[in-house]
DNA sequence: GAGGTGACCCAAG
DNA sequence: TCTTGGGCCACCT
């Protein structure tokens, strides 16, 4: 039975999900665990069907979160004891070193 | 069927 | 550490 999880944007949401909290995974990470490397396409279905997942788990391959949404992520990050670094600027970013969830 | 867009990735300076 | 340029893939109209 052709379950929704079975198109791109299902695996997707899917992998999303499976991000356990106090890690993040990268667009590319995930693109790669449904056997794409779409990561471009991941972060497009995100801002669309992103609202049923835990998006904030996702982030570029720099550590940044997603753009425009980085307050958004810090408070869910800060809720969960996402390891992070933070910048002089009062930037911050993930630390993919100890935050990177690998299935 | 084709083109434009995007919550990106990688390599080099 | 940051910036620039090019490339890849899937979605939407």
């Amino acid at each position: 039975m052709a379950t929704p999880a079975d198109d791109f944007i299902g695996r997707a949401l899917d992998v999303v999900e499976s991000i356990p909290p106090g890690s993040v995974m990268t667009y590319g990470d995930v693109a790669a665990a449904i056997g794409s490397r779409a990561a471009r396409a991941i972060g497009q279905i995100m801002s669309h069907y992103g609202s049923d997942v835990p998006w904030w788990r996702v982030v570029r391959a720099s550590g940044h979160p997603a753009i425009h949404h980085e307050q958004r992520a810090l408070e869910h990050y800060r809720a969960e004891a996402t390891p992070l670094r933070w910048s002089r600027d009062g930037v911050f970013r993930v630390d993919l070193a100890a935050a990177r969830y690998t299935p």
